[in-house]
DNA sequence: TTAGGGTTAG
């Protein structure tokens, strides 16, 4: 169980001293099987507890007490029945452990019996109980329920605080959540690390460091930073943006344990910084702290974002001599690495391995299959899911409908955004809607995803008119790319993309001036664009270029060989630079030279001057790769007869032999 | 005999 200490010994020694005792029988049973609860030796404790021929309360709670401790939630609810069998009727601590066993499971239903019946026997005013409930109702996601418990609690501890405050921070509800922490302290409630703990989730949430930083005064100036709590507030730095006050407290926490180390590397890569998440897993192994489960599943999700599979093939090598079990999060987070790394025989191959698959891991593989540009096998896969009893939810209803768009699946994308409402009853996300725009939009019906906006039943946001905005520029139907630009400035005023989306929209009208003034508001709202850039990985190391890139070792053999293949690409294959995809207002010389010198171009060079003939390159991109890249590729794994492929912002695309798998629709 | 905490996946 998470947070527990670890079992401790179970003594034969204590047992028979226990049993010598000259306490009555009973008492020395209960004492025997609150230490084998301790021990997590359950079979023991139920043999003690079978042996009881006189069961009072404590042995029947005790041993309800020692399977919630012990995770055992459902043989709890289970023993419940014993229990009334033999003639005992539930009293305070009963409940307290039951509702911790039924808010684990996330049974509503049976919470609701458990409260029922607390309130017929009058025991919901017991302060424990009503505590418990709280968290029982928030376990299961009826946050308002827990807000009626407390709000008719007579007596509240600060453990009633700490938990309706988590409730109204998990809920989203962060104002309410930082009033009750108000409330609490005007009340002169014990403000405990748990209580920080709690109120500091409100922060990841509102997105405020400075309130973080606050807190985490607070308990430097009152001694209330233990391990948990200073995990915790590394974390949240982490999700407000900021690295260096979570690599501050990282430093300073002398006695590291999994979870510290595993949030750090989270904090990376959530902010891209994902070489330095790898480095830091390693790091990590040059200590006495084993990986654990979650921080395989954190370093894979690294990994594949950085699309390096070397690495990839590392961690899927620790995986196995380690003996980790191959199911959940972990064999799901491989499938999605090898996707990530351009992989799809070996994300197979992993998913045909598990034994046990959930709607995860098949969503995951349909994502795969998706992204990789094969639309069929997405489909296949989903109704082999169906086939075999696992319900789709709505993210594998998402990485299906993307699957549809990649391979320009219209009729299926709309029969199966129907099928999900009518046979599911699933109601589509915002994403969903998105996906059909993009599916109708690219496939050139725009004025029928216009019509399909028009007609959803929420109000479209940012997501939808960015797909609409995207289907009219390859189009061209820039009448109807300005109402979708227009919405979504309106409501995406902080994305720096959407700037040059709408920018480049009137750059491509030849509209200079509007373009300029849009890419200005970038600036003035104080925003910055991720610049473009592609890496590739030799070897043991991920090569990162910008456009223009001369900070590389080997820049200069790197743009001698750049010069020399696009020279070999207009003689040999025709290559003609298509300067449409260059929306600066500059000279056309300079448009081809800007085009030459795109990123992903570099990181092909570099790959062909550092790895043997016939080897795939593998190339990562952090936007979506131009017209004119896609046309020069596809030339250049013709005349030099390697594989190449290239993972942009939106999919996979596998060059060979001077075509594209996306056959030029993405 | 009884309650609340941190890192992870599509």
């Amino acid at each position: 169980m998470q947070g527990r200490q670890p079992a401790a010994s179970p003594s034969t020694a204590l047992h028979a001293a226990i049993l010598k005792c000259g306490s009555e029988v009973n008492i020395q049973h209960n004492a025997l099987l609150v230490m084998y609860t301790k021990c997590g030796h359950v079979y023991s404790a139920l043999r003690v507890f079978r042996e009881i021929n006189e069961k009072d309360y404590i042995s029947w709670n005790s041993m309800l007490s020692c399977y919630v401790q012990n995770s055992l939630y459902a043989e709890a609810i289970k023993f419940i029945a014993e229990m009334f069998q033999g003639g005992f009727q539930p009293d305070n601590a009963c409940i307290v452990s039951l509702c911790s066993a039924v808010g684990h499971l996330g049974w509503l239903i049976n919470g609701r019996e458990v409260h029922a019946y607390a309130i017929k026997k009058l025991l919901d005013t017991d302060t424990q109980v009503g505590n418990t409930l709280m968290d029982m109702y928030m376990k299961c996601q009826y946050t308002e329920y827990s807000t009626h418990v407390f709000e008719r609690m007579r007596i509240k501890d600060h453990i009633s605080w700490t938990t309706i405050i988590t409730c109204y921070a998990r809920s989203s509800q962060h104002f309410e959540a930082l009033e009750k922490f108000r409330e609490a302290r005007k009340e002169g409630i014990k403000v405990d690390p748990m209580m920080i703990g709690s109120i500091i989730e409100a922060c990841s949430g509102l997105k405020t460091s400075l309130l973080a930083k606050q807190l985490h005064s607070f308990a430097i100036r009152n001694d209330l930073l233990d391990l948990v709590l200073k995990n915790r507030i590394l974390d949240i730095y982490g999700q407000c943006g900021e690295v260096y006050h979570s690599l501050r407290m990282f430093e300073t926490v002398e006695e590291k344990d999994i979870v510290t180390w595993t949030s750090m590397i989270n904090c990376y890569a959530n902010s891209g910084l994902l070489n330095e998440a790898v480095a830091l897993f390693a790091e990590m192994q040059n200590t006495d702290i084993q990986p654990d489960s979650v921080a395989l599943v954190s370093i894979l999700g690294a990994v594949a974002d950085l699309s390096s599979l070397a690495k990839g093939k590392e961690v899927h090598g620790f995986l196995i001599r380690r003996n980790f079990l191959m199911e959940g999060a972990t064999v799901s987070s491989l499938v999605d690495m090898y996707s990530g790394c351009g992989s799809m025989s070996n994300a197979l191959k992993v998913f045909n391995g598990a034994k046990c698959k959930d709607v995860v891991l098949w969503t995951a593989m349909i994502n795969a299959a998706g992204m990789h540009g094969y639309g069929k096998q997405a489909i296949d896969l989903f109704k082999r899911m169906v086939e075999t009893g696992v319900a789709p939810d709505h993210v594998s209803f998402l990485a299906l409908l993307y699957a549809c768009s990649h391979s320009k699946l219209v009729d299926e994308g709309k029969c199966y955004l129907d099928m999900m409402e009518t046979m599911y009853r699933l109601e589509p996300w915002q994403e969903h809607y998105a996906c059909v725009v993009d599916l109708l939009g690219r496939s050139g019906k725009t004025e029928d995803a216009y019509e399909f906006i028009k007609s959803m039943p929420l109000e479209p946001k940012s997501v939808v008119w960015c797909a609409l905005l995207g289907a009219c520029r390859i189009h061209k139907t820039h009448e109807l790319a300005m109402v979708a630009a227009d919405k979504l400035l309106e409501l995406e005023p902080d994305n720096p993309g959407n700037y040059v989306l709408v920018s480049n929209i009137f750059a491509e009208m030849g509209k200079w001036s509007n373009a300029k003034e849009v890419k200005a508001k970038i600036s003035e709202r104080g925003l910055r664009k991720d610049p473009a850039c592609s890496w590739i990985e030799i070897g043991n190391n991920v090569h990162t270029f910008t456009a223009r890139d001369h900070t590389h070792r080997d820049a200069e053999r790197i743009h001698l060989k750049l010069a020399e293949i696009t020279e070999k690409l207009r003689k040999e294959g025709g290559y003609i630079e298509d300067t449409r995809f260059v929306l600066h207002d500059v000279s056309e010389e300079e448009k081809v030279d800007v085009l030459h010198r795109h990123s992903e171009r570099l990181a092909i060079a570099f790959g062909l001057i550092s790895t043997h003939p016939g080897t795939p390159l593998r190339i990562t991109k952090n936007l979506r790769v131009c017209g004119d890249c896609h046309e020069f590729t596809k030339l250049a794994s013709k005349l030099f007869e390697r594989e190449i492929v290239v993972r942009d912002a939106n999919r996979f695309h596998h060059f060979r032999a001077g075509s594209c798998s996306c056959g030029d629709f993405w």
